[in-house]
DNA sequence: CAACGTCGCTAAACTGATTTAGCAGAGCAT
DNA sequence: ATGCTCTGCTAAATCAGTTTAGCGACGTTG
């Protein structure tokens, strides 16, 4: 790997200077006195010989690597890591700079090799990501460089890049009422855990509080509230059935992500209901599925190729220290309309009765 | 970061020996003749000071990083990537390696870019991962050094790690016939150019070989086969729609991925079938889906994790040159059951028609 | 008793860059 | 003629390890 590449001495040799020289002049040092024609002779030199300095030896003296560690809990092997990482992929890149990527599994040890890793290899900052949005606590040892968090937040105050849940929970419930619906909007997802204990999630309760908040400025409470001991399709699934098992029927269900939302359209589909026009569903996420979904689920992406950039941004970029709370774009698909025109209207027999063929799903 | 490291040459002071002392020691070289005594000092030394070589240091002059580059096409953003990425991740770290993530996104400046960072940064190795199993071109700068491939073959007679599609395509098969199913085992996802193009996929092709071998070693052919433009969702649910539309009914459909699949429940759904007793589903990947839907998908999983974990290992230790064909377990779930009792019986009324409420997804 | 071998260890070179300190020569003023 | 500044450039130190070559003391052998 990488024998016999030229190195700084066979530039400055071929250029008849010194390696000094040769070595201002690449790095475009102001203020040498170099001439004009020493210039020229190095660029050439270089450009002929194809030199790219070495890495190592640069950073042996500098302390510099041109690398940074993305490290995560388990992050790096999610779904959800993709944009993520691609992201910063990116935006390392514009910056000439490369992605060293570790993961912690949660577990002290690995932890422990991680920062030993990245430590020994002199990275010039740490993006530390985590896979659901939440607080948590940076190791010290790497408190002496650079660190961005990333999907989480800290006490130590560190620039910290987050998703805007609330301002996405607003704007689903503003969706919601801008298509007529008002009090018969139901939200599955609630999560005691989820909600307060900001080291498991600080989603949960950013984004109920955007959509009651928006819901009560327009006057309007939640018409049912399901609970969820997990935010997977099969819990969407029952608290969906047990929404549908009460005398009235929502006009709209909030889901809090989109897996819950998943298991809302099994349950909607099995009893006959057809998605969006017996029930809106609208959700949070943007995992693919909700684009496979029929009809299509309109949900609030998490941005996370936006994310990852701008961990990288706040990161390299020194005089950078902008908002780092990344709007959630709403992804308008199929699954939100009017409410039937029901709701002033006395309820007909059909409208409880299952049809003969489930559309939804 | 990394300020005020104790080095080398603190650890030979404290050890009251020379710098190449210390280091033959804490390399553990082999033929020098330091006595006890003074291998006890310098690990001493070494611990108390909590030292830990600079890792430039050590490559500038070794040319070994303990880095490995992890080089994909798209592989690395997309959810199929998590585990490839853990694998190897996990193989690395108990080798003491560490990973340097690049993307290409198939563009060709990205590839340069990606190549020279790795070469600047004497890697000790690197593997070349696709997102789709296929046949590609490995760039010849990085040639020079050890490379696997993963996901991939190339022409050029590297080691490669692939999933064993033809298997799972048998085993498959092998699962459907000793359910019972014979002369009514449908297909979807049959499409030319994955199949006969090996720089698009190798998968789909293997799969085939498998199903139609197994298939035609118990003297049955294929009942339908459906062709998909892709290999998504929509596409499985036209395919299965038109699959439905026959004048015959598969007992149960073989889909080229969890994704058609998933298509496939929703088409099925829709019909008012139940999966599996009107029909069996099975198919490939073990995308999470599989395991969200209703009722759950058996399905040949991709060891994602098993294959990145073998990338590495097949790079790193030297006399490993064991097999590169890793099994992809069946998932064994509720989507497969018995044909309804009814192939040897003349069809009655209910057969075709559609129940009032759909069961499955 | 000199030559030789082994033992236990070290000085110094080396890797490939950056950076500090400073030198030779030209031009100018005194 | 001397001193001064400025210009254009370079020698050598430095970063933190690994590796080569070899040194002094001691014991053995002919």
């Amino acid at each position: 790997m990488g024998r016999n590449r030229a190195t700084l001495a066979d530039v400055a040799r071929r250029a008849g200077l010194s390696k000094t020289a040769a070595s201002m002049v690449l790095n475009g040092r102001e203020g040498t006195r170099l001439s004009a024609e020493a210039h020229q002779r190095v660029f050439a030199a270089a450009e002929e010989l194809g030199y790219r300095p070495n890495v190592a030896a640069r950073s042996l003296r500098t302390r510099k690597t041109a690398t940074i560690a993305f490290v995560s809990d388990i992050v790096a092997t999610t779904r959800f890591a993709g944009g993520l990482i691609r992201g910063a992929l990116d935006a390392a890149r514009e910056r000439d700079h490369v992605l060293l990527i570790t993961e912690t599994q949660g577990d002290a040890a690995f932890e422990q090799y991680a920062i030993e890793a990245i430590l020994d290899r002199q990275v010039d900052g740490v993006i530390y990501a985590a896979m659901a949005t939440r607080r948590l606590t940076v190791p010290k040892a790497i408190l002496n460089g650079p660190v961005v968090l990333l999907n989480a937040t800290s006490s130590e105050e560190l620039p910290s890049v987050l998703p805007d849940d609330e301002l996405a929970g607003a704007t689903i419930a503003e969706t919601l009422l801008a298509r007529g619906h008002r009090d018969r909007i139901a939200l599955i997802g609630r999560n005691r855990p989820k909600e307060r204990d900001p080291e498991i999630s600080l989603a949960a309760e950013a984004r109920l509080r955007g959509i009651r908040g928006t819901l009560a400025a327009a006057g309007v409470a939640l018409f049912a509230e399901g609970f969820c001991t997990e935010w997977l399709p099969e819990h969407g699934y029952t608290a969906t059935q047990a929404l549908l098992g009460r005398p009235d029927r929502p006009s709209a269900i909030i889901c809090m992500n989109d897996r819950l939302a998943f298991g809302a359209y099994q349950a909607l589909g099995e009893a006959g209901l057809t998605i969006p026009d017996d029930i809106s569903v609208i959700s949070f996420d943007d995992d693919p599925i909700a684009s496979w979904l029929r009809p299509g689920l309109s949900t609030a992406a998490i941005p996370h190729e936006q994310m990852g950039r701008r961990a990288v941004e706040l990161l390299l970029d020194k005089d950078d220290s902008g908002p780092a709370l990344v709007p959630m774009p709403l992804r308008r698909r199929r699954s939100v309309a009017a409410p039937a025109a029901r709701t002033p209207l006395p309820r007909t027999e059909s409208d409880s009765t299952p049809r003969s063929r489930a559309k939804p799903i």
